[in-house]
DNA sequence: GATGAATGAGGATTCATTCAT
DNA sequence: TATGAATGAATCCTCATTCAT
């Protein structure tokens, strides 16, 4: 009996996403082909179908792994205990999408924006970048509390509005990133620091920035 | 004799436009079929193909279109002589993308995020929105300079890096506004804002928040 | 601009269905496939999907042509003045069904056979066959409520039922003659001409058969 | 040793054809699926592929067994010895089939319609049941013949067109059961009756009815 | 023997574009 | 000039059957 282990299973899935990333990335998720993903998977259009049910499973597949690989990276350090502030979790936000975009597997962050536009018509796609982005921001907005709280932020600032901000910074660094391909996390970090000392006095700034 | 061609013909491909914006709000630029456009039109199919070549022609017309709603509108603030601080700057930006976004024409900066999408494997697309992103860009960079000269910003500060930062800012808030639907740019503004008086001494916070 | 009159479309769509006529009786509803169709019609594909928007449709056509003209056939014969008894009235519709499966454009009477093996599963089939065979049904019933009135059958005899073997008749005309070819609507008119005469004495046949 | 084994291969292929029955009552013979088979069955697919080497073997079976069920039946009366006149002929096989019809295990008579439509064009098909339907009718008319033989029917009958009518009758019990639900033997019977008697002389009626 | 994953040709349908009228 | 019927390659998906384990 053909002995087809749970792991098997899980393999043959990863391998066809694989390709068709490979081909998402090349050519879109419209302009990608059945044919282009069981090409790529080396497989037979029968056996792909034995492990998605349609194309539509396959880049609902694609999407969740771009999320998950760009927004739950994302969540890790959000959640983590480290206490950082806004501008360290940011820096480390932006690394970490940063070394997401340079995996040699296939830059998930494109996807990512293909998941975007595709969310505004899809309700599907819609359904799990929704609750996505805003676990994402809930995170930010439970820092943005912690940092009015200490005194880092303004006593009136809101925090919810600052969490979009935050929020807002990293589709800003991606799509810059994808399209101009010349973001650099440590800069846009940078960036995003000489803002939060935008008010203070000199002699402080490095202590501030530190 | 051929005078009222000129008029009539923009006027014709505006209308071809308007129609195909309205299908791609619903069905994004791959789904839309040239029968979509067509319907919608209440052209023929050889009238429409009168003032288009193809399909492509009106994707590209229509990247230009939301483009040129988006980032243009971008520029025109950002070109103009009053002297705003990036806080005051970005609230008008944020306000005229929130203005372009409520178009009962239709949402220009929706066919915006199919557009990024897009650009990203289409080098037509790409060289639409690779210059005018650059160009935005260049706007903020030159509003930091002046923040750093007048030391609103830390002396230190890459003006280069904060206009990335600045320019990231607006997809953040077209994206989230596009996906959740409760962007509120007054809030986005002063959500800014709070970031801006970070470690500003409490005492002066009124001022720079003004 | 291309002058297309309705008759056009219905000649097409006369075209498209004689096409498939031609298929279906070679190779039956469910192994005629669309290449088929379209090569048999001499049209493109895109064509022939102008005039119909599936294969089902194209069926359901046929399914139509074939009771439309088998059952209704019937109707026509039932439906007219002329008195006629029960064997009269066979003898003509035999006749009629003959005539239908001789067409040199196809015998619509091995498509009827089809139709009623689809209508046990597909409930479009079987909502136009079910109302064609009750009302053949019901003319039926109003000539037996006659033969019975006129004393030429049992004054007890259940008109209903009697119009049920009447119908039944006919498909069994039909199966006979399309499984084992040997049917001649003369001789099963007559012999159920004989049935009728089953109890008369001898000395009254003749009138009766004539 | 290999003793067991005869008794278990009928008994699985009695299984499979269980299962392939269900599958074409719900389906129909093509679009009934290997895949319904085998999940209906409860076995692997290479354990179906050892009892019937291909699915055409699985349709033959079940068209046997219909016609084994349906038109066998038929001959069990037919042939045997006791005396009947038509009328009680067709009672007896009109009650046989609607029994076959309520089998609890599905259905046959359905597959016999289905059987119809397939011996149009596959030839396999139509070897099955041409041979039984022949058979048939040749056992008609041996009941033509005594019956004429006994004036019961006309003297100048003739037996093999009377065989065909006897035989149409009952196609045309199962399509009108199959398609309209409401056929009752005992009255399909009946109005065969009045038929019979339709000649008599009133007087005469009760005792030819009876 | 038994299993069920894999095969891949074949099927229905779509759609950008053209061109006869 | 405007029309919209026609084109046909390309697309997604199915399914009878096999064969390595």
């Amino acid at each position: 009996m053909p002995r087809v282990s749970q792991e098997h299973k899980d393999a043959r899935r990863r391998e066809i996403t694989e390709a068709a990333l490979r081909c998402v990335l090349r050519e879109g998720f419209h302009k990608t082909t059945m044919a282009d993903i069981i090409r790529e998977s080396g497989l037979s259009a029968g056996a792909v179908y034995g492990y998605f049910s349609s194309k539509t499973e396959i880049i609902l597949a694609l999407v969740q792994l771009s999320i998950g690989g760009t927004l739950s990276a994302v969540q890790q350090r959000l959640e983590s205990d480290v206490d950082l502030g806004l501008a360290e979790t940011l820096d480390d936000l932006v690394h970490a999408i940063d070394r997401l975009a340079r995996d040699p597997e296939g830059d998930l962050t494109v996807v990512g924006v293909q998941a975007w536009a595709e969310a505004m018509r899809d309700p599907e796609v819609h359904e799990i970048l929704a609750p996505q982005m805003r676990a994402v921001r809930a995170l930010w907005q439970s820092i943005a509390e912690r940092e009015i709280a200490r005194g880092r932020l303004p006593s009136g600032a809101d925090p919810e509005q600052v969490a979009r901000v935050m929020t807002g910074l990293m589709p800003g660094f991606i799509v810059q990133r994808a399209l101009l391909q010349d973001m650099d996390p440590e800069g846009y970090a940078d960036g995003f620091r000489a803002l939060l000392s935008a008010g203070v006095p000199a002699a402080e700034q490095g202590a501030t920035a530190g």
